[in-house]
DNA sequence: AAATCAATTTAGGATAACCTAAATTTTAAG
DNA sequence: CTTAAAATTTAGGTTATCCTAAATTGATTT
């Protein structure tokens, strides 16, 4: 049977940020998962320490090496992933949040919204790829798509492209970039490149901005 | 200042039942609650005491006498009822879900959803006074509206109605009841009265049916 | 190789919300 | 008014998840 006991609120939590923390390939580290979570150090080993040893394991688990999911714990993550990134659309869609408010409501939703709420809002939305900072949706059968847009960073003058994704958090800064038009859809022209700090000169729509490496790292554009 | 700290989950259920289990100005008994909560009595009796025992007390207790709501524990009820009915609409509306689903999937939500969430919601559909059962919803302020509707149980013939509430939850009863057309706006007639067994024979719509009274004490008419 | 510091783990507790089994109280019946 | 049955409470456990403080391990520096 795959029937997997209803992994908990707190499980849940601890295999999303695994994943985003695995996401370059390294294992995630037990200090690091525990800044991310807000809880202490020694909370995690144990947490760890319960998940490795799950009857199919959800983690892979070596002491003072960090953890990794395992296939059964990387599915369980990307259903909550896939459930946040759906409701954030959903709710920016239906209910006219912003994308720098979202993020909170849709991390208490994730938990506990059915298969069939999850079918209802994605075909009532015509199963949308990206959420509204343009992250990716893992697909109905827990299968994370490939990004193909790069960083901004990366771009060097008279490239074009558009902007795909916005890897932010942070309401304050959302809100900043919202401000300059940065979002994604957004078409954008590289003018000029510093060596020395990094900074790009960037046509954004009709406006022209000058970002720092910190904003240009987390712009991801598909050039055209 | 007013601000209580959130209520668990768990608080929010007993306080919920609570409030319906008393509505008929008794106390609610532990063993009925524990029915309700589907938990064991000895249980209740734990949790109950500690909520008579908390800051602001939510529930007013005596061994052995059941539980009533204190107004804070009112307040608290009425704010989970508030989000649940409205939750019940919204996923009527919204996802066309139907209203032998519904109930379920609001039983979950209601306790994650924020105060925004839930205005953004009562006010996208025009703040509604019923949910798709036509139960009654608090206000915003958590006050209930006072019913004004009677069971259809207390008709006699050549009265004339509308339906404005069907109260049941069992999803086979409420299929059965939608394929009679007894659903809430629903025009009924009262056509015979059998005193012996209190069955009533209706006209709904174009159909007649007899009604035995287990079905006609959960239907709420506004006569007319 | 020894010392030191940071990261991690172990040990021992706390809290919330359940449970079972045993005791007690209330209610109802002779 | 005594007693059996029903309802309720107490006592003692369990599980999940977190915490603090102490011990340990790994990495870095001398």
């Amino acid at each position: 049977m795959t029937k997997k006991q209803a992994a908990t609120q707190s499980v849940q939590d601890y295999l999303k940020r695994i994943y985003e923390l695995t996401e370059d390939g390294a294992p995630a580290s037990t200090n690091d998962l525990a800044r991310e979570l807000n809880i202490k150090p020694a909370s995690v080993t144990g947490m760890i320490q319960k998940l490795a040893a799950e009857k199919p394991a959800l983690v892979e688990y070596q002491k003072h090496q960090g953890v990794t999911l395992t296939k059964a714990g990387r599915k369980a993550a990307l259903e909550v992933i896939r459930h946040h990134r759906l409701l954030e659309a959903w709710l920016v869609r239906t209910l006219g949040y912003s994308w720098d408010e979202v993020h909170e409501e849709a991390e208490r939703l994730e938990h506990v919204i059915s298969e069939d709420f999850e079918m209802r809002i994605a075909a009532a939305m015509g199963h949308p790829d990206r959420d509204p900072h343009g992250e990716l949706i893992p697909t109905a059968e827990l299968v994370m798509p490939t990004e193909e847009s790069i960083p901004l960073s990366a771009l060097r003058p008279t490239q074009t492209g558009i902007v795909q994704c916005v890897k932010a958090a942070d309401t304050e800064l959302l809100r900043f970039l919202e401000g300059l038009g940065l979002i994604p859809g957004a078409e954008i022209e590289i003018k000029e490149y510093s060596p020395f700090d990094h900074n790009l000169t960037v046509k954004i729509g009709r406006k022209t901005t000058v970002l720092g490496l910190n904003i240009t790292s987390k712009i991801f554009i598909e050039e055209s």
